[in-house]
DNA sequence: CAGAAAATGATTGACGTCTATCAGATTCGC
DNA sequence: GCGAATCTGATAGACGTCAATCATTTTCTG
């Protein structure tokens, strides 16, 4: 009744333990009726290969690789927070996980990194989707020599990339435009749209996902798209002018970052009749603004779910096991009560013995 | 620069490999002087022991168990089927996963279940607390027996109960109430509160939260509480009453179970006056009725992934180390749009190869 | 049918740890 | 300082797999 060993396997096939091997780790030299006596015999007795006595033998570390944008946007320092966190926890599991910065919405240094990376160094790697042609043909010159490769945040349409790990941002922009038709049951409407750049498509998704919500319902109207490039001064200046421009404005939704600017504005108005906010991304500031009441509604991509969604897909590929299906990531919504347990700074990691 | 084994501890301990390891594996007959120097030699060399490696050795199984409620209550059967989804994902880790079901609210069949546990069977156990003194013998029992425990979804106080799993009701229910606020921003409501039972503190504790929140806005009021004992037929019943009783009704808050009955009551209304429905638990019920546009949020606790975070804080139990932090498991907001993809049916476990 | 090529069996030493045994060394009580 | 108790070192065989070698058998080729 215990698990059955290759040892199993080979008796059970009527072949020796080396030719069960050579079947099993495909190493060739094995006439075609002995391997289907081999994989009859696999089956039959549901013989699963041990990974961890198979590691411990071939002394496998597991290499990948995350190349992530630079810079001190919150949001993509709290990725590589969390690749950092997840780099201590999986040690144990012989996961080596390393973290390289590249500049962000930069496809040619992407391409670059990429192109510099040894494949003989790195089982897997992890990037932030640019849909340029020198990082697609990057992504395939890796996977076909024999590196695994995956998105994650936002995809790229590279033929040889094996997953995608990300919310669908369109569904976070419908997401929250059902949140703004919510805070306008029973009145009207008008709402300005915030975006960073209508270059990232994230952020344009966002909008075309608000844009159906609220097309739906006659009574809300959405002023003209505002690009604020993520900077806090744009924003608040945008916010300011849209509020004086229209002083029946009542609600805001930022689809991209920059929004210390947003909160700013929002801070000098009357809080009992402030417009509707709704902004992205769960960073310190936010959730100030949203403890504080400033705002309403974060709608947030779960990054260090994502990373370690990312994780256990990469080691799947890297075992050559099926992608496990997973419902993927969907966006959250918090709003004040609802805020996951400040962690502790500085308790990540060093988990003695 | 390869990851330090015991042999090179036992070596910068000037110590031999058979003592090093009567220190690492408490086996005693070593003297204080040799038990610090090997100790100093730990931290030393940074040395970690290979878990995998010292599982293949001595042969070792996590034997988990999931006491978990019997029933067909959607909520119950899905945490069941989680735990069996997570059992065929686990194997290869040399986790042995069981599920037992108890009668459900039955505390007298859990301390019976648990009584009859036999601590050489089992490493850890897991059950949704009940607070009665019969449990708390019990799992007091077991943890002296070595054998660990914790509790899901609901807390028990018991002493020897290592972990909880689960998310804060009180911040559920007030997260619902903040819905509601949302959904009442500028004008008057009326809001009907169901309840499954006063004995579950579950739905106590929403109640309490919502009623927080609601508080605080001076529109708002709260009808009387119905406790419809989470059957769809009180609760169909309940609701037409209370629509019959109170014409200006715009906000209906079900904190327990058996929707079913709200849902067929509000198909009857008419879509575009409707009062507003906040319902717990994603199960197939409510989420066609989110889908179909009858209620407007679902707040989830997310069974899969409250039995994922169990199986893990199960796991570091069973292996001596301390409990990982995580922020715990917050309550999420599901509305039409940010839903997760359907899983395929059947489509859990059977990862060939 | 001989010789070459291909397939198979048998075996061995890792990987890092556990568990056990046994002989030898050190310390202790008295 | 003698026997007993305690401590220490050395070693060996597992666990399930990998990777390699070598000898042998079978099959193919012409």
């Amino acid at each position: 009744m215990r698990k059955p060993t290759l040892q199993d396997v080979a008796q059970a096939a009527g072949v020796s333990y080396a030719t069960a091997d050579r079947v099993l780790n495909a190493r060739g030299n094995v006439s075609a009726r002995a391997e289907a006596r081999v994989r009859d015999a696999i089956d039959r007795l549901g013989y699963r290969r041990d990974v961890h006595a198979a590691n411990l033998s071939r002394r496998r570390v597991y290499r990948f690789l995350f190349l992530l944008p630079s810079g001190d946007h919150s949001f993509f320092r709290s990725l590589r927070e969390a690749v950092l966190a997840e780099k201590a926890g999986r040690a144990p599991d012989r996961v080596a996980v390393s973290l390289r910065e590249v500049r962000a919405f930069d496809s040619g240094a992407l391409a670059e990194a990429l192109s510099s990376l040894d494949p003989d160094q790195c089982d897997c790697v992890a990037f932030v989707g640019l849909d340029s042609p020198a990082v697609l043909e990057q992504a395939a010159r890796l996977d076909k020599a024999g590196v695994r490769v995956l998105t994650v945040v936002s995809d790229a349409p590279a033929p040889g990339r094996a997953a995608y790990v990300g919310i669908d941002n369109t569904g976070a922009g419908r997401t929250a435009g059902r949140l703004m038709a919510l805070g306008h049951t029973g009145r009207a409407g008008l709402i300005l749209p915030l975006i960073g750049t209508r270059a990232a498509k994230d952020h344009v998704d966002r909008l075309e996902g608000v844009t159906q919500v609220l097309a739906d319902s006659a009574r809300i109207a959405l002023l003209p798209v505002v690009e604020a490039l993520d900077s806090p001064d744009r924003m608040r200046d945008a916010v300011g002018q849209a509020l004086a421009d229209a002083p029946g404005l009542t609600g805001i939704y930022s689809m991209g970052a920059g929004n210390r600017g947003l909160f700013q504005a929002i801070e000098a108005l009357d809080p009992d009749t402030r417009p509707l906010v709704i902004v992205h991304e769960l960073v310190p500031h936010s959730r100030a603004a949203l403890e504080a009441g400033l705002i309403d509604a974060v709608i947030d991509q779960k990054p260090a779910e994502e990373i370690a969604a990312a994780l256990d897909i990469m080691r799947a590929l890297a075992d050559g096991l099926p992608v496990p299906p997973g419902p993927g990531i969907t966006p959250t919504i918090y709003v004040k009560d609802n805020l996951p347990a400040q962690p502790a700074p500085g308790t990540e990691g060093d988990p003695r013995k």
